[in-house]
DNA sequence: GATGAATGAGCCTTCATTCAT
DNA sequence: CATGAATGAAGGCTCATTCAT
């Protein structure tokens, strides 16, 4: 007569959630369906009630920290219109979402490449999730460098190259915020990403930007 | 009296590298003892002659991958003397020594990432294993910039940045050469690098290599 | 919110009772968890629902052991008054609880002594635990003894020895179901502790009693 | 031309005896040949070029370990003539034998028995092994009783009592040292003893020997 | 819909025994 | 004769998944 209604997707995400917090301390492996269980505060049951498997639910958490990142990183990058300042903020801000004390963001980043590289990894035959995640990252330095250049701000040259720099600076800040995680941050994360930044904007600007 | 003479060193050795293969391919939580076992063409106990734990068996896989690695890598930097060159040929050596149909290497560096991040992690609780695997390729690269500046083809101001500078490319090539598995190779890696490595020894090269 | 309901304890109960029958046929060692799990009639998964190692299910199963043994035992002495005939009653209590075919009585005490005195034992470090098995009975011997000096059929004299008597008054009774159980019984075990008793109450009655 | 000679059977007996030792310690299912070969100073293999299974070793133990007793026994027993004197040397020897600190003798009894009476034990289809140890105990305490007879010490009706005085005293025996040992001798063991074998002598004493 | 009791495949590890030397 | 390297069966235990309620 009056079932209850509970709104399914929400109790999706609400698992997701509590999985990304799960998973991005002890990994895909180490974390058992009964962690998560707990850490979402619903039944073991309940989870296949949701999920088919443990991997749907790891992917789900993986999507719920995509997108999370993607939000909290978009706030950052609002109200900058100058080119450079862009591409400054935009790699401040891939470092300062990396709480080194609670490095969670790095740790799923390495457990997502893990799953996607290795023999039966969760990810391991799904290259186009894999290959989305990435995508949407660097069409938006591509859109800045090619903004850049249209301002007269970046050599026309630097046209040429824009996939290559898109792509290198995402790889750099994914290798640099891996060391850093790993060595235990002893060393000065956000002043060498600054140079870095600083090297590559010097790189491609015109004599004028001098 | 007689028994008989096995080069127990030898055969560690061996098991270590046979495990190493395993291990690359599944990461170490979806690696049995058995799979590690048959690889090695030994039966599951014999590993046990050899190793207290599966962890214990982890670890010398690292260390035979950290070998090799180390290895083929000095012989392509041997007979190299110019600075510049130098650094080109190490960037591609990290670049060449990655099989994209089998990149083992690759897979080795987030696993052992993975081990060293998280909580459980076989080497969670061994930073000194860690850093110590690292810190020799920093100094490396410092040395060979260090060089440059001596020799005059680097600026003096580069100096200050070494440790910056060789930190940076470190993360750099660990994150693109990541990249590249994860996407299988979707970009041109080589070029990638190269390009990488011609702004960062312009950046850093006096007026007069112009 | 509906999950299916059972009685955890009874449960508890049931396999205790199952892995007693198991380790009293067959001692702690020898006996798998998988056949333990076999005789309570569970999957082997199920014995770690309700116990965390082997070692809690022996001691579950010892308690259960204990609990029936006490439970008979006390419907033996009931309705007896005479201390004479309750230390008479006593022994044979102890004698007939002993089946010859099937003399899990003894065979757990073994198991039990076993455990406490064995390096490595489950019970190695829990004297507390074997001490109090054992405290129950000579306190119940003592009580006997009082009450028949009270009532002026054991010589006062008896009551500086209450303590010795009891003691040894069982430990010659476990030692002598031993010896019936490892002869497998080749001697009259009821006519040898009733021998035992008679001697014992003649030593320490009254001249009237004769 | 000239083989090593080597006695087996002394080799036998070394083996056997350091088994004992670790026998003694651990129990028979918690002692690894390993352990065995390490005590006797041997190698694991060369343990079944003198025995062909574990099981055998552990008869061996038994067999040395009741044979040292014995021998320690009997020296105990000599040229002592009165036969309450006889009995009360006896059953203190039993005592004195077992060290509180290092109680080999009891542990060696307990895992006998246990093996004996278990399923699956070492002995347990051996009856006749076991039947023999004891059997020599019993017939010592016979004969000196009937000695104590035919001396006019103890009374004629004593005679139609002998065999259940001695098991009983042996049954005594065992149990009271079990009891000692497990509850790590919270009791004073001479004591009671003691008082066993007076109230003993004393029953089966004429009315002259009061 | 929600639950947790139940399960067995599969994990890492130990160990009695064999056998080439 | 003496050895220890080699082994696989078997052990205790975990955990993703199913299912009755």
């Amino acid at each position: 007569m009056c079932p209850v209604v509970v709104d399914r997707n929400a109790k999706r995400e609400q698992i997701a959630q509590a999985a990304l917090n799960a998973f991005s301390k002890k990994g895909y492996a180490a974390t058992s369906v009964r962690e998560i269980a707990a850490v979402a505060r619903v039944g073991k049951g309940t989870l296949y009630e949701y999920f088919r498997t443990k991997a749907d639910i790891f992917l789900a958490a993986v999507k719920c920290w995509l997108d999370q990142f993607e939000t909290r990183f978009f706030s950052r990058l609002e109200g900058i219109d100058d080119p450079a300042q862009k591409l400054a903020a935009l790699a401040l801000a891939f470092v300062e979402l990396v709480d080194p004390l609670d490095p969670m963001d790095a740790r799923m980043s390495v457990e997502v490449i893990q799953q996607g590289i290795l023999e039966g990894g969760v990810l391991f035959h799904r290259p186009h999730e894999i290959r989305e995640m990435m995508a949407g990252s660097q069409k938006m330095v591509e859109q800045i460098l090619l903004d850049g250049i249209s301002k007269g701000m970046f050599t026309p040259e630097t046209a040429r190259h824009v996939g290559k720099i898109a792509v290198n600076l995402l790889g750099y800040l994914d290798g640099i915020l891996l060391h850093a995680v790993v060595t235990k941050r002893d060393f000065d994360l956000e002043d060498h990403v600054a140079f870095y930044i600083n090297t590559l904007i010097h790189s491609i600007s015109g004599p004028s930007a001098g």
